[in-house]
DNA sequence: CAGCATCCTCTAGGATACTG
DNA sequence: CAGTATCCTAGAGGATGCTG
């Protein structure tokens, strides 16, 4: 066991996942990993069904952690922008990784991804 | 938004994860990972606070998915094994980077797994 | 546009006891 | 040893409305 910061950990994989565990935060990092720069809205719009507490919480939660960064880019209107920070950025081999494997795994299960991709906006 | 199996994702890379999110699958599949084969109760206490609950129910869902295989080494007394299956093995790249970025996490904060390893039993 | 504040639901997950 | 079967609760997550 591995105690750190009030927490208890299994191993060294249990703190890593830790970082990106619940629900949306793979997703928003992989997002982010795609498009490098993106508002708020434009987070919320790729992820339908996510909800406005969540997508807060979670891009909260990340900036904590320092896997994301927030900038301001104008404050009248109001516009943000967030991007992967170097911890984030430090993922992408797992996004990669993933990607690369459902891909794979959509394939042998009679879903060609990339060929149908503007099926599955 | 790609459909499958009744469910739907967001990308390939949700339906990646959507085969080790949980709070314990990762863990179980890194510890088949490092020991090959082991037995119900060896797996129970390297997990020291998981439920027998949610043990049976994740082996059983990875079973399912095809992460592991399950094999009967013994009858009477009854005895089992855990293995990982070619699916769950194709997780070991995650598995790797995984345990390597939380070990370099842990040692730019303060802690050495790998020294220290003994004490974290 | 980019969020917060509330309130509410629901289920992941835990505790405990029991079985072949 | 390797699990089931129940019961129960905390808190993850959703819905909705409001604000600077």
């Amino acid at each position: 066991m591995i105690a750190f910061k009030g927490r208890t950990y299994t191993c060294p994989i249990d703190v890593t996942f830790s970082f990106i565990n619940g629900k949306w935060k793979v997703l928003i990092l992989s997002h982010l990993y795609r498009y490098k720069k993106r508002s708020y809205s434009e987070i919320r719009d790729n992820l339908p069904r996510i909800s406005e507490k969540m997508l807060s919480q979670q891009l909260k939660e990340m900036e904590a952690d320092e896997l994301i960064v927030k900038k301001t880019i104008s404050s009248k209107p109001y516009r943000v922008e967030y991007a992967l920070a170097k911890n984030g950025k430090a993922f992408s081999p797992i996004m990669e990784f993933a990607s690369k494997w459902g891909i794979r795994y959509l394939k042998a299960n009679g879903i060609d991804y990339l060929k149908d991709q503007e099926l599955y906006k």
